[in-house]
DNA sequence: AAATAATACGTGACAAGTCATATATTTTCT
DNA sequence: AGAAAATATATGACTTGTCACGTATTATTT
């Protein structure tokens, strides 16, 4: 039993490395480490959440913006801005107004309060850049961004095409 | 005032374009995107959903496994398993026993109707993994997974540690 | 001008993931 | 052996994200 048992401990391994490999299921572990990451760095700045830090960023460096454009900017869905604005708005860190010229969209704009929080998380937010550049030059931050926009591509190609044949992605070039 | 738009969209693609080096930045949507695809492969392949696919996955190929096992193959958290497995169970995909050795421990296995779960959907994911390799070559895929590697150890690196100071990263090698 | 289409946003329902805490069981220490 | 520490799992509360659908407004067709 206990070579049972061994084996089984070495089959665990060697499916953890094969897994190594995949890059589909690597993601979720990656994201996730960068997520909670983020959270422990926001926690020390401030506490704002990574939602809210990502919102009052776009809004320092771009001016005021519409919900469509910040989705955009994020690559986000509207929804999540959609829902996260009013509470961002209620602690007083935007305003939001609906556009005169277009009555759809709604205008969100940062308040003094919220250029504020800004102020004192960007340089938190800045070392952690800062830290990943030590560990990552700019030509490997480069290639990496590009394997990145070479993946997005492809994960942006609906999973009939991809199933149609293995020549379906020579469309999108 | 069209000049006034016209800037702030130049603004808005400019930081969009900036954003596009900010590895950070890019995790959510790229992960995001692929769960989506993952999502889609998998609605064509009988109807799983992406943490039953991954727990199928590895029960098929490494055996029966504890919930803890199972967590650590997929570098998620276990409560994630936990909490999903007796909805697969339910399914009729999976048992769940408490280990005879030690109590505290459940063992996983797949049942027959698992297994064909497994078999209906394993040449789909394949597929996709196939159609991955037309658009990025093995010498790639290893450079890829070796950035993944790295930014994950760093994305483990604490915060405090990374803010106190830029040698602190040093310790971990 | 009226009908139709497109766009912006809000919202409900859900999936995936985290963390903290509780409980039961084993292991380890003395 | 008994006490203390470690481990495996369950669970509540929360964040980030998706999709689908509804509504209001604007743009386009005819």
């Amino acid at each position: 039993m206990t070579t049972k048992i061994k084996s089984n401990a070495n089959q665990i391994r060697s499916r953890k490395e094969r897994e190594g490999l995949n890059i589909f299921s690597r993601l979720p572990a990656v994201y996730a480490a960068s997520r909670t990451q983020s959270r422990n760095f926001l926690e020390l700045a401030g506490g704002l959440s990574v939602v809210e830090w990502r919102t009052l960023w776009d809004l320092a460096e771009a001016g005021p913006l519409t919900i469509r454009d910040l989705a955009a900017i994020q690559r986000a869905d509207h929804s999540l801005l959609s829902r996260a604005l009013p509470e961002m708005r209620k602690k007083g860190y935007v305003t939001m107004q609906r556009d005169a010229r277009d009555g759809r969209q709604t205008i969100v704009e940062l308040t003094e309060q919220g250029r504020a929080a800004y102020d004192t998380a960007a340089p938190v937010m800045a070392k952690r850049r800062a830290a990943l550049k030590e560990v990552f030059s700019d030509t490997e931050i480069r290639e990496f961004a590009g394997f990145l926009d070479r993946l997005e591509d492809f994960l942006r190609v609906p999973a009939e095409d991809l199933l149609a044949g293995q020549m379906a992605q020579e469309d999108t070039q």
